[in-house]
DNA sequence: CGGTGCAAAGTTGGATCCAATATACAGTTG
DNA sequence: CAACTGTATATTGGATCCAACTTTGCACCG
């Protein structure tokens, strides 16, 4: 159990831990100061790590302001989804080609580290063994910028995965889609393996759906503020039918319609 | 001409320029002292700076070993126009339908201003114009997570994007390129706006293509040690036919061929 | 002559201190 | 009584200082 070389890395580890259980909840403003004496380390290192998760989209910073734990609003996290599918298909292909036999292996391994935890009702290490298996399952692809992306993509969604596996419905219907998965990956079977995660993916966001405050009804999006979060053009309206939309790469008819 | 609001903005700014106009090198290790003093700052200031260049995988950082501008080999450069290509893609058929007229006016005053550039062969300006005119092509998509993945992957590759412009022949092709696009944003059509941005990145993969050293003959892959650059298990063989596929989505056949 | 260990120098990592900016509150004024 | 201004306080931003680690070169030993 020893501390990771450096101090940046160790509260990097910690913050992500305090977002990921609720600890440190949406919108919430980090007060620097507070935090590091709680972590017991100076504001030096804790400054950088906030940086790295800003760069990830968990934190919003705003200058002379500070930083706050990002806000995720519904149209967000389907846009994320959405932003996965496209990728994890990409990575399902690929992987499903070139994957070895260790590799699945590997796959399998974190598989049944998933369902050890969901016996034990280990939700935190459920979720993170769940993740292992995921990037396991897509590393083989080989193409590392494709899986940063995606990693940032799963990273900047910590805060709101919790909810999903609340439900012993989801914990046991997350168990048969990984064996479905691992199944098709060992048969390499790209296209099917790319089904099955977007299967996968949308329990979830269906599970998001109905957790989450509805866009807002009113106007004034709350989002997170000074963000890249552009207004959208309409209002609340969300891009009628855009993200949830079809399975694989692009769903909708020809461009123009 | 006012300085940004914060040191760390300046200073980010600055690294930019620097590896843009390649005055910092690929590979090349950043002394923090060096630099900073360069700048007239604190080394404090410049590190959060590199934390952020170090998140858009522009500089590689090794614990107590410093940062070093990242260098990519051929197969990181086209693996990141492959994932540029899934995502504007998906962009272009979202800012197709949504495109105010104020918004393609905007992207029509920068196509002007790259011509501008041009005609004065002001590369510099060109490279900045030509990326304005793209970002304000696709922010229409309003998909804020989108366009921050996006902007990543340009960043990622600034430090090789003058070579393509140090060709009249190809600056000619980018004006006239850049109107067709233009036009298919005016007519809303989101599948010819796609192809059209496809065609417009492949003449930069190809012109990188014989002008990067190609895939390390050898063995050894070079690439910037320590980070996500994982080891391709085949060797040199890239995935036969992957990357440079298709045009929009996914290329290759079915999935297990 | 080659290899190993040690020591010194250079560089990065972290802590403390001070400055600058933002926020909250009180007092004043129209 | 509302609005505004000035001031006090809390918090962030940056600089300097010190500690830890890495690397390099040299001496010593086999």
């Amino acid at each position: 159990m020893s501390r990771p070389p450096t101090t940046q890395q160790f509260v990097l580890d910690e913050l992500r831990k305090a977002i990921l259980s609720g600890e440190l909840a949406p919108n919430q403003p980090i007060r620097q100061d507070s935090v590091a004496r709680r972590l017991g380390v100076s504001r030096v290192p804790l400054r950088e790590a906030l940086k790295t998760l800003e760069a990830e989209g968990q934190v919003v910073y705003r200058p002379h302001r500070g930083y706050t734990v990002a806000e995720l609003s519904l149209d967000d996290l389907l846009e994320v989804y959405r932003l996965r599918e496209l990728l994890e298909t990409e990575a399902a292909h690929h992987a499903a080609r070139r994957a070895e036999a260790a590799e699945l292996e590997r796959v399998a391994a974190e598989h049944r580290a998933v369902a050890e935890a969901a016996e034990r009702e280990d939700l935190v290490e459920m979720i993170a063994a769940n993740r292992r298996f995921h990037f396991a399952l897509l590393e083989p692809a080989g193409m590392p910028w494709l899986m940063r992306v995606i990693r940032t993509l799963w990273d900047a969604t910590d805060a709101y995965r919790a909810v999903y596996y609340n439900s012993v419905d989801n914990r046991g219907r997350v168990l048969t889609e990984h064996e479905a998965i691992l199944r098709a990956a060992r048969e390499r079977d790209g296209t099917e393996l790319a089904r099955l995660l977007h299967a996968h993916r949308q329990h979830a966001v269906a599970a998001l759906r109905d957790t989450m405050p509805p866009p807002s009804g009113g106007s004034a999006a709350h989002g997170p503020e000074g963000r890249p979060h552009r207004a959208r053009s309409g209002g609340q309206s969300p891009a009628p039918g855009h993200h949830d939309a079809g399975p694989p790469p692009f769903p909708d008819g020809g461009g123009q319609e």
